[in-house]
DNA sequence: AATGAATGAGTCTTCATTCAT
DNA sequence: TATGAATGAAGACTCATTCAT
């Protein structure tokens, strides 16, 4: 029996159920077939119809991964106008995020882990809205001296560190918030 | 041709291989068939042999690099007594080690990635000397009351990010010493 | 978007397409996604609608590509009259095509190597027109008296022999018009 | 159930199924599933095992059937020392073994159809041997002033088609060898 | 006349592991 | 301690073809 969607549909239906699966069992154990199995297709033909390869599947996934998680960020912020309290709300949003939104969060990690060269992408993705807020923060005098590279590079991965710590995630964040304000400021 | 060396010799040759193996091209692609071919060895059925199975292997990969990096860090440690000095003195030789011992490193996070249940192993590698030290800073009243599970990880996490940025590591290394230690005291 | 136009010219654009395809990637390699792409075409569902299937599509590659160097032949060897000039007029020509219309060559070669049961055909095409001259010459006194069906085929194989041969193909053709004419008459 | 048997028996067995599974179907049909079930292996597995992969198995087959085919020829030539004597020979026998060796024979062409850049491998097998003796015939007087090149690819194709043709293989030899001879000589 | 979507069978290859000395 | 040989399962991917408009 042959059932027809769109396009566009059935791609978002296999980056989906790709986005689980990598969450479950992680980049290594994330096949066609267990794909294929979690979304209920008919074969993992399918897959290869839709994409043009593994590589090119996990690049879809990748983006819509960050597409969601880059929309909630930006819904967070909203309001939010002096630099200090943009830290502060950019650490405890991301954090939040990595709870509500963990298999996407997760998926992510997964494809970088697993896929070449996505050092660039990702780069931007997970410092460049920060690096920019820093350095807007020094010219306006608000911050004080430091590389910003090193701060949103730190920050970023600081962030991670909330991933299975055995710590409520909201103290976690603003314990966190607390951290780097401190290194920001004076 | 029948080679016979020592069991343990045996074994730190193929560890020795799979961590080379594992900094080069990945868990992913990490077989036994790729470290037999780069140790120069006869068949993947000396790997068998001497671990019970790909696990073993890894988690024998993972002890040996870790011991590796540990015994340098408590070298360079050796004579520092202060608490800052030693916060300092940890996170520059950390980010020096990832570059000294870029293999080792590399390969403990290929093995983190793609073993599950690792956490507890590596959270102790990662954590359990600084958060040790951090500790007793607090009990003697040179660092602030902070959490010290989220700086210690936090800490360990900002090191990672010395890896691929396109920084000078001694100047990352001070940048980010500069960083911890202001959030850390007062 | 959908594009329409006559049944004939879809089978030539598909069909020319195929040729250079085969030409450039051999019988194996030559499936209807290559040809598709190579066309600039929306999907491989536009070659089952004009063929019945591949060897449908394959028999008319082999006619439109015999078709055209059939016509450069006859073109060529217009206004020969004498045996002798025809038969070294017949090998020149023939060297000539293998460059000048290499597609077709090479794809009508393909073909034969990839599909079954070929074999009529090709014969009536590669030999067909030459036996009949020989025979004639033969009638006429002009020949010795060789097999036909022998010499016919060992000139059109001799003729293959210029292709990727690093002998200039001018020579390559008068070189073998001698040795054939010598081995013809008397 | 496990059989073992060596390295080289083996290797034997599955070049040998691979012709005659060549022969019987063409490359393209040509696969590890169908030489495995025409030897009665276990598993495809097997194949992978002693071969790198699909090229290097062709390429054993290559060279197990050009050496068998070889080693026929020097027999039958043996004893032959007169150039004239040598050529006949050497087109009678080879038209000899396009039958006693028919697998070997098809085997040869298929590998060469389907696999790329075997050409220079090819062009010594086939002409070399040829060539040379050619040569030799015109330093010794005894063969006009034809180039060496055309002459030997043209009798080596030449040979091939006696391959289905109707006629008897020993007149179909005898005719080529006249043919050939009054090309060569005076 | 054309198309988008779907499909099952098949390709080679790689995997860690086991059998039998 | 070491090994040569064998193996089944699983991997991604390509194929020509068919369904349903």
């Amino acid at each position: 029996m042959q059932v027809t969607v769109t396009e566009a549909a059935r791609r978002e239906q296999i980056t989906g159920a790709a986005i689980e699966v990598l969450a479950e069992v992680g980049y290594g154990k994330t096949s066609f077939a267990r794909i294929v199995e979690h979304a209920g297709l008919s074969s993992t033909r399918l897959i290869s119809y839709h994409f043009r390869g593994k590589d090119d599947l996990m690049m879809a996934v990748l983006l819509a991964a960050m597409g969601t998680v880059d929309e909630r960020m930006t819904e967070r912020l909203a309001g939010v106008t002096d630099r200090v309290g943009m830290v502060r709300g950019y650490i405890e949003a991301q954090v939040g995020l990595l709870y509500t939104h963990a298999k996407q969060v997760k998926a992510i990690r997964e494809v970088a882990s697993g896929v070449a060269d996505l050092a660039p992408v990702l780069a931007e993705f997970r410092h460049g809205r920060l690096a920019r807020q820093l350095t807007q923060g020094q010219r306006e005098g608000v911050f004080r001296e430091f590389d910003v590279t090193v701060m949103a590079r730190t920050i970023a991965n600081g962030i991670d560190g909330a991933i299975d710590a055995e710590v409520d995630p909201e103290i976690y964040g603003r314990e966190l918030a607390d951290l780097f304000i401190r290194a920001c400021v004076g």
